[in-house]
DNA sequence: GAATATTGTGAATATCATTCATAATTCATG
DNA sequence: CATGAATTATGAATGATATTCACAATATTC
């Protein structure tokens, strides 16, 4: 019989592509997603995926079973928000405060779409840059900050948002342009363009660079255009997470690089106070936020 | 978590107004059905129905995932049709005989959905009276019989339909409408109306008056209206399923009393044989039909 | 007020989803 | 083409949880 459960496997099917990574998002087992859509083609009699080498391809009728699954959730969503505004009218306040430069660019469609959905809660961006931005949690100058960060700490809860990876950012003519990826000491002789934000905050510099005693110059600037700008022009590199830069790669107007064999990946996490964990429309803008940027933003993955 | 499970027993609670009704119609006990939706409002900390005296009501919230369920369930409905049509085109036809004439009155808005929903399949209503309809399966010249009978046969497959009241139509200022139901002796100075078929085929007859020995006047006629016509125009009285006058009581135009003590009560079934049966268009149909009365007409309740 | 209907609940049971362990498969690579 | 890494498939074991059972509580009807 067919679940909710199975069109919650079903989209993420459709949009992970593979079954161990659909599994990782809806926080099972690749087994247990296998079992699923065994139990769903024996069902129904039909193949709903065929395996097409590494990755999974949905089928015809697996297709239509996704566009009710989507369809379906979307309804389910606005009704559930309806019931939590039934409950109580839940006004309020949510000030976000961004750690990250880039992340304006994904946040903004988040926002508007949150406003439709909550138009009794007021929506603020703190804008400007904190030294210690969990310090203002905790005197309630914000509500949500948005970054890397998750030591545990008193009164703080972390909410996991999704894992990316950072790369490195060249003109397409760059002398490294031959190389799979870059090591820390490719960096030496560049010049490095970043947001205006202190070393600390920029990952490539405290988890590669520093670590390996390389200090290229740096030269900063507000807008990711405007980094882009500068790179392009050959003025220097850049690390920018790669759903930032893929238009700008796939347009051919810059190259882009791993940073390491492996890659250098970063989390984002939401951070809140326990209180406003709790509230239905924090809970509800964290989780679009998250659904939304697995769906739209490429190579996203879950957090570990 | 909310599953389709939740969004059925909801909808079951709504069309049936009790717990015990709704348990029935979903297949489960009602231990079952409590359990779930004290699930439910612990997972939303709402109230999903509130106790009326005897029968329960939906609460606000209630009521929203009622309209919720009501959308998703359409939605999942057609999407599996969508899904059998893309296995094969199920182009055939389903030939339908009435054993019950009344049943013309519900069957006409099903055969008009179904038209939408398999425009492939050609319908066909085969009329007239048939001394034994079960045999025209067996000769392949109907696909479908809609009827009371369910003696088990080799090859034939019964489909439980529903289940209701006949009730003694009479006209308003009948000598016996203090009673609150009718002995088989208080027909026998009666003119019973009936449609114009054998004895054993009317319900009334066979299993109330003919046991008692008692064989009033009869007169038939081939419409319902018309019945009714004539029993409001003190022409005698008839025997009726209380889905088919229910409006003409609400009006006043004649009355409706029990048949018995516990009233006459009348089990309707699809019979096919094990081969159509298994037709997804014939299985459509048939749940069409049990969903569609069991929400539309008064006083329907499941087969045993 | 007894008899009947219905609902709510904790414990027992049954069902079924999930995990575990492992084999089978595909793909990249030296 | 052998090797290893990554993926999927599958049967058995496990675990979770939905359902039933049994019964108390409550309301309803005559």
């Amino acid at each position: 019989m067919l679940e909710v459960r199975h069109l919650r496997t079903l989209i993420a099917l459709a949009e992970a592509g593979t079954v161990s990574r659909a599994a990782e998002r809806v926080h099972l087992t690749q087994s247990a997603l296998s079992h699923q859509l065994k139990a769903l083609e024996a069902h129904y009699g039909v193949a709903m995926v065929r395996r097409h080498g590494q990755s999974v391809k949905l089928t015809e009728p697996g297709q239509r079973l996704v566009t009710l699954a989507r369809t379906v959730m979307g309804e389910v969503r606005t009704a559930e928000r309806d019931l939590t505004k039934l409950v109580r009218k839940p006004a309020g306040t949510l000030r976000i405060v961004l750690e990250c430069h880039t992340c304006f660019d994904w946040l903004m469609p988040i926002m508007d779409a949150f406003r439709k959905h909550w138009p009794e809660v007021e929506l603020d961006l703190v804008s400007g840059f904190h030294p210690n931005p969990l310090a203002l949690l905790a005197d309630n100058k914000t509500d949500l900050v948005i970054g890397s960060e998750n030591k545990p700490r008193r009164g703080i809860v972390y909410h996991p948002l999704f894992r990316f990876e950072v790369l490195a950012v060249m003109p397409t003519d760059h002398r490294l342009k031959a190389k799979r990826y870059l090591a820390a000491s490719d960096f030496a002789k560049e010049t490095l363009i970043t947001y205006p934000v202190p070393e600390e905050r920029i990952d490539l510099i405290r988890r590669v660079l520093k670590p390996a005693k390389i200090h290229p110059r740096r030269r900063t600037t507000e807008l990711t255009v405007a980094i882009l700008q500068l790179v392009a022009s050959r003025r220097g590199v850049a690390a920018l997470p790669n759903w930032g830069i893929k238009n700008y790669v796939d347009y051919g107007y810059v190259i882009a690089r791993r940073i390491g064999k492996s890659g250098l990946w970063s989390n984002l996490y939401g951070a809140t106070t326990g209180e406003v964990a709790r509230l239905p429309f924090v809970r509800d803008f964290l989780e679009t936020a998250r659904r939304e940027c697995f769906a739209k933003l490429d190579g996203v993955v879950p957090v570990q």
